[in-house]
DNA sequence: CTGTTAGCGCCTTCAA
DNA sequence: TTGAAGGCGCTAACAG
C-alpha cells in the first residue's frame, strides 16, 4: 500500500477531470442541490476511492469554523466508573452526530479546570459538556458563560446554563415504592449523608422517600447519618444495630453504603432480606455482586451523558433543567410478602 | 466582556504596531532566537493580553500539520473503571506535553473500531493509543500499521507495534511472595480462568506464582477453574470447599473472583485470614471495600496509560514491549505468622 | 452544471 | 531586527 504523500481534494478533482469545487460538492453530498451530472459524480467518487482520498479535517475546520468536536470537562477523582459511563454515553451520542469527544479531567483543581476549558476553546470545540461526578450545585466558570455549554450532573447557582440531572426526587419515591410493593410499611430507616459541598441529591431523594411513604401512611423511622464509603456505612449501621433496634428495612444513599450495611447486618446475625430489606441508590456493578443481589435505584450516567450532548448539539438553546428518570434495578434484597422480585 | 469577534494574530500585531510575523515569533517564544527588541516583545505581549488573544488552533493545525492531539481507541464494555483509569493516565501525560485526548470506544465492534481509527486519522491526530481493557494478544487493524501508534494492555501478534503491558509474570511472583512472607508454604490454590479470546495475563501470572513457590520449595496445590465474575468465583470455590478440602490460601485472578471467594468462604464458616488467606489481582476499589481488606496485586492502569502516551509522543520509535511492574496493595487478607501486614 | 477566485488564521522562507 | 508574500487544504460566493 503506497502511502507516499497525502491525497488532496485537487488530486481527486484532477484525476476525475473536474475542478476542486465540483469534487467538493459531490463528496459532501451536495450533488443534487447543485444538480451535477450523474456521470461526473460517478467519476469523482471513483477517483476518490481509487486514490483512497480522505478529507483533511484541519483544513475543513479552519474554513468552516466548526470542528465536529465537543469538549468534556470532568472532575473525576481516580478515574471512577461513574465519570467513565458519562463519557461513554456522551461519546455514543456525539458519534451519531458526527462529532467526537475531547476529554479533560480537572481532578477537582479549579485552576486546571480553567486551563482545560481555555484549551478546548482554543481548539474551537463546538461546545462543552461540564460534568460533575457527584450531583452538585456549582458556580459555572466564567469562561463558560458565553459559550455553548451544557452542565452534566450539576446545576448552575444562577441557573443560566442548561443542565441535565438525574431525577432524584422521583428516584427517592421509587426506592420507597420498592419497599412498599414488598408489603413493608414501617421500620424503614435511611442510611446516608448530610449534604456537603454542593451535593444536592441526598435531600431530594429523602423528600421523595418521605412523600412516598407518607402517601402510604408510613414514614421514615430514622436517619442514620454517615459519609459515602463502605467503611462509614459499616460503622454507622453497626452502631445503630448495637443500639438494639432491628429495622425492617434500610434505604442506603449509595451502593457502597449498602455493602457496608450488608457487612454490619451479617455481623449482627441478620439476614437480607429475611430479617432486613435493603434498597439503595446507584445501580452500580457492586449491586449485582452483592449477595443477595441488591435492589438499587439506577443513576443513569450513560443516558445523562448522551442527553447532555444531544442538548449541546441540538438546535434549541434550552436554558432549563432536564431531569432524567432513575429506573429501579431489582435485586433480591427486598423481602416480598406480596410478589416475587422482578428480574 | 465584549466578545464581538474573534481576535486574530494580526489584530495583536496591529495594536502593537508590528507585523504579524514578529508577533508570531514573540508569542511562540522565539524572540531570543530571532533577537527581537525587548521593547517590542513587551508591546506585543501586552497587546495580546489586552485583546485577550488566543491562537486559532485550527489554523495552526493546518499550517503545521500537527494537531497536538492523540486518539485513544478503547474496547471498554459498559464504561468500566479500568478503561477509565487508562484514560486518566493517558490524559495527564498528554497534557503535560501539550496534547489532548480524543476518545473513541469501539464497544468491541471491529467495524466500528475501524471507522473510529479512520476518523481520528482524518482529524490528523499525532498518534493513536490502541487499548484493550483485558490484557490480550491482538491483530492490529491494518490501518494502524503505518501510523504512529502504541498498543496499550495488548500486544500485536506480529510484534510490529510498540506495546505497554503490566508485568504479569512478576505480578504472579509478588502474589506468591505475599503468601510466603506470611509464612504460608502449602495448600495454596489458584482460582481463575482458562485463557480465552486473546487473553494472556492468566498464564503469565500462573507461571510467576509457580516459579516463586517452587523457589521456596512449594507448589500450587490445585487450580480451581472458572470465569471472571463474582458469581463464578463463588460457585467454583463453593464447589471446591464442598469437596472437603480446606485450603491454606487462595490466589484469585481478579478482585471480583476474590469477592465471590469471600462469600463462599463465609458460607462454609471459614474466616479470612484466620482460616484461609486470600491474595488477588487488580488492586481495584473493591479490594479496599471487602472486609477484611483484600491484599491485591495492582494492575497499574493509569501508569500504563501514561506510559503509552509517553512512548507515542517520545522521540524514540521503540518497537519493543514495555512491561510495567505491578505493586502489591497490602490488605489484611493474608494470615501473618512472621510479621504484620504493611499498610 | 461547472470553474474561477478568494480567503479561513497561521507559520515561515526570503529579502531588506 | 522586522516585514512582505505565499500557501497549508478546503469551502463558498459569484460568474459563466
Amino acid at each position: 500500500v503506497p502511502e507516499s504523500r497525502r491525497v488532496t481534494l485537487s488530486d481527486v478533482a484532477e484525476l476525475a477531470g473536474v475542478s476542486a469545487t465540483t469534487a467538493s460538492y459531490i463528496l459532501n453530498g451536495r450533488s443534487d442541490e447543485m444538480r451535477i451530472a450523474v456521470a461526473t459524480q460517478e467519476r469523482v467518487r471513483r477517483a476518490a476511492v481509487d486514490l483512497n482520498y480522505r478529507p483533511n479535517l484541519s483544513a475543513r475546520n479552519l474554513r468552516t469554523a466548526r470542528t465536529q468536536t465537543v469538549g468534556m470537562i470532568t472532575d473525576l477523582v481516580a478515574g471512577g466508573p461513574f465519570a467513565s459511563q458519562m463519557i461513554t454515553g456522551a461519546s455514543v451520542s456525539a458519534r451519531s452526530q458526527d462529532h467526537v469527544i475531547l476529554i479533560g479531567e480537572s481532578q477537582g483543581d479549579v485552576e486546571l479546570e480553567g486551563l482545560l476549558i481555555t484549551e478546548m476553546l482554543d481548539r474551537r470545540v463546538d461546545g462543552i459538556v461540564y460534568a460533575k461526578v457527584v450531583t452538585a450545585q456549582v458556580d459555572v466558570p466564567e469562561v463558560l458563560r458565553n459559550q455553548r455549554a451544557v452542565l452534566l450532573n450539576c446545576v448552575d447557582r444562577s441557573a443560566t446554563v442548561p443542565a441535565v440531572l438525574p431525577d432524584d426526587y422521583e428516584g427517592g419515591r421509587s426506592a420507597a415504592a420498592a419497599l412498599l410493593e414488598g408489603g413493608i410499611r414501617g421500620g424503614i430507616h435511611v442510611v446516608g449523608e448530610r449534604p456537603l459541598g454542593g451535593a444536592i441529591a441526598g435531600p431530594l431523594r429523602y423528600d421523595g422517600i418521605r412523600d412516598a411513604l407518607r402517601a402510604a401512611g408510613s414514614e421514615v423511622a430514622s436517619e442514620i447519618l454517615c459519609g459515602w464509603s463502605v467503611r462509614e456505612g459499616f460503622g454507622a449501621v453497626s452502631a445503630f444495630l448495637d443500639g438494639g433496634t432491628v429495622p425492617q428495612a434500610l434505604i442506603t444513599m449509595n451502593d457502597r453504603l449498602a455493602m457496608g450495611t450488608y457487612q454490619a447486618l451479617a455481623d449482627h446475625g441478620l439476614r437480607v432480606p429475611a430479617d432486613v430489606s435493603v434498597v439503595s441508590f446507584d445501580g452500580s456493578d457492586l449491586a449485582q455482586w452483592l449477595r443477595p443481589q441488591l435492589t438499587s435505584v439506577v443513576l443513569p450516567y450513560a443516558e445523562l451523558g448522551a442527553r447532555a450532548v444531544d442538548l449541546l448539539l441540538g438546535e434549541h438553546r434550552d436554558t432549563g433543567v432536564t431531569r432524567m428518570s432513575m429506573p429501579v434495578a431489582a435485586g433480591r434484597s427486598v423481602r416480598s410478602l406480596t410478589n416475587a422480585p422482578r428480574s
